[in-house]
DNA sequence: ATAGAATCGGAGTCGTGACTCCGGAAGCAA
DNA sequence: TTGCTTCCGGAGTCACGACTCCGATTCTAT
């Protein structure tokens, strides 16, 4: 195996709040926003168990500046899933403009399947931290489901999907799936 | 978090080779099986990072009676997994006897796909070790695929699935959706 | 340019858990 | 029962990785 010890903290740190924090110098935000990537990368490549010191490598910063943005692994692995379905719903925006509705709904759909191990795997290791994923994603969920909710009129209207499909059952379709 | 540390050899132990070994004394295959069960559970429950001793602990035995049975964590990992899968392949064949075919397959569809997060995350969790799943599955694999063949032809000698349907196909679906 | 504030970086601390080791406790013939 | 063999248990060893701390560095406003 590869090993590592894990975190030390028992309390759980509350969700980022980037609403109400000053606004980042200019490197600080790029730094954020590089240590995100590399931990997307890095965890997606190696698990989530890999050490937050390989993040910072990927990043080409510190170990330190690491934890000043995310003060705990755990909180690292909750932006990155988070960035992930933000991600997500993105996609499914700019899908709504695509010229095949019904091409683009059924891709969106694979799509989603395709990543869902991934996402699986990662909401495991944040839920298994005791965070309550469900809680994380209450902001994201309705925006995807708005987002969905396009995409599959737009299809229907193609004639590419039936009617009488709302969107809850697809939305219950793919939370089975998963 | 719940913090610790992970395996620390490097060097990928092999496959557990049970044929050729010695019979085992009676209390060592009791306590093996103990241990294997208690495993299941507490990483279903706690995830595959939950240390080895709560395994012992829930196994009622000593931590080195699991290591004498399973030199690694991984190793560990890996007969879980294993033994899921044969559950999988049991059930399969058990539903070969049911009194409605097409009920039967359809309904081993969807507990595979309800255990796949599960298996899944146990897979990542293997697969991170270095350890190839597939072959790991080579064995069973197989026999899953005979199974599944069987409950395939009875549901359509029901006519409950369309004729034109072939194993590799529903075992294509499943790999899909998985 | 320059002070002052915000960041960075990475060596060091600390706790944890994987794995080892061996004295004691069964099992299994004979 | 006796003796030999196989197992059990769990305290101890060892690395590793999460997280802290503070001097060095880089922004930014003036």
């Amino acid at each position: 195996m590869s090993t590592g010890c894990v975190a030390r903290r028992e309390g759980r740190p509350k969700v980022t709040a980037d609403a109400g924090s000053k606004p980042l110098r200019a490197d600080a935000r790029r730094n954020r926003e590089r240590v995100l990537r590399a931990a997307d990368s890095v965890f997606a490549a190696q698990g989530t168990s890999a050490p937050t010191e390989e993040v910072a490598r990927a990043a080409g910063v510190g170990i330190g500046t690491v934890f000043r943005h995310f003060p705990t692994k755990e909180a690292l692995l909750q932006a990155v899933l988070l960035a992930r379905l933000e991600h997500l719903v993105e996609q499914a925006r700019e899908l709504a403009g695509a010229e095949d509705p019904g091409e683009a709904f059924f891709g969106f759909l694979r799509h989603i399947v395709t990543e869902s191990a991934a996402k699986i795997a990662f909401a495991d290791a944040v839920a298994a931290a005791g965070i309550d994923v469900g809680a994380l994603a209450a902001d994201t969920g309705p925006r995807l489901r708005d987002a969905l909710g396009v995409l599959l009129e737009r299809a229907q209207r193609a004639a590419a999907v039936r009617a009488d499909v709302e969107v809850p059952e697809v939305h219950a379709l793919i939370v089975g799936i998963s």
